[in-house]
DNA sequence: CCGCGTCATCTTGCATGCAAGTGACCCTAG
DNA sequence: CTAGGGTCACTTGCATGCAAGATGACGCGG
């Protein structure tokens, strides 16, 4: 129910499914919850086919569940595919690290210098948000500097799947783990630049891991993750 | 082909999806060539409701690309994405390995021996295709036995755009490299059944490139390997 | 009171019709 | 012969109607 009506340029196709891919993200779509197409096709103003389209690839990127003749639901991931969502994080993180340091001077190694700096100083002001936000765009970056494209499409699918950006602050929630992650990322952005690939990307591992961990901690589990019915 | 219609118990999109997808991966449909929603929709005797919705979902895989209003073709993959996917390839199977090694006595582990017993077999009597068939049967078995489903699901799609199978014939007829392979495969095991996680990461990247270089050297370039334009 | 069978309703799957855009071909003029 | 313009056929995007299956409720019988 919003701005669909002015934006119009793109196909409905797409801004149902960039709109619910949002939605499910940030959260605001509870896993498990039912998606009518009838009722997404007349709260976005259109018919079920663009809705049907739309659903159909948010299942291929594991966002939502069609079962036949019974309704489309927002995936609940068990842990074990929590579990192995975080592996495949520290994985492809770890790999893009290392293929970052082999890349020497681009434009993304200077987008992190201004990153840590940022955080540095939201650190320094305690700023627990703006520093979460910040993480958001270390990592991505990362990525990014990767240079490899499927790495960073595959890398957001399954980050997606895992409504990663909630859960930064949920980890950074941890007493001293603000920090820890802040000096980590000082420390990944140092051995980039210094090209060792090696260790760049066993730093990564070593980083990805330790967040992965305060977020375990202090992580009420799946289910009851802050997202109360 | 109506031999659809015998065994119609699943869905008719599913059933374009995969075949599509198979005809693609088996090169029978070359990239760059238009598919026809009503083209396929007679050959499948279906209407073109679940042929659209099979593309759309070989889109998000990769497999083909859907121009709007122009027309739908398989995709074509630029050198600069073959790179990355072997890139990928690199990482997630060296990733596996790891994971492999890490998981001890497992199913996958004793198939994993029956594959390195009858791969010596074919290759003590020169059998070329035979052998090939077990390389794909090894590579899946190394990533199956990681544990972790995501990393197979989506180690399976980059291999699709790659149309893998059919390049693994190629890199053997590189002089030589059948019995070099066929070594690799053996000191793989060995390192996973020493559960030398490090190693196994190390050995199994190493034979991942090995192999592409072999493939690289063997092959002639994009744009006239049966693929045409 | 409890269990079972039937039915109504809601869901998605598929077929079809129409609209709009694109690209190619042909025809014409210079 | 070449360049340009215009038309036409073909493509996908979206809307809608119908059918089949699954789910849950309701009522009946024990």
């Amino acid at each position: 129910m919003q701005d669909d009506a002015a934006l119009e340029s793109q196909s409905m196709q797409l801004m149902v499914a960039d709109g619910l891919r949002a939605r499910i993200i940030a959260g605001e779509l509870e896993t498990g919850v039912g998606l009518s197409e009838i009722a997404l096709a007349s709260e976005y103003g259109v018919s079920r086919t663009p809705v049907r389209e739309a659903l159909k690839q948010l299942q291929t990127e594991g966002l939502v569940q069609i079962r036949p003749r019974v309704g489309t639901f927002v995936s609940t991931p068990t842990r074990a595919d929590i579990v192995e969502l975080f592996q495949m994080k520290e994985i492809l993180e770890g790999a893009a690290a290392r293929l970052f340091a082999a890349r020497g001077e681009i434009p993304e190694l200077e987008a992190l210098r201004s990153n840590v700096v940022a955080s540095d100083a939201a650190v320094a002001r305690d700023d627990v948000d703006g520093y979460a936000a910040l993480v958001g765009d270390f990592h991505d970056l990362i990525v990014r500097g990767s240079g490899n494209r499927k790495l960073r499409t595959h890398y957001t699918m399954l980050m997606n799947q895992l409504a990663y950006p909630r859960l930064v602050a949920t980890s950074l929630s941890r007493p001293g783990r603000l920090v820890e992650s802040d000096a980590e990322h000082g420390r990944v952005l140092a051995i980039i630049v210094s090209k060792d690939e090696s260790t760049a990307e066993r730093l990564m591992r070593e980083h990805v891991r330790a967040s992965q961990e305060a977020l375990l901690g202090a992580m009420t589990f799946p289910g009851e993750t802050g997202m109360a019915r």
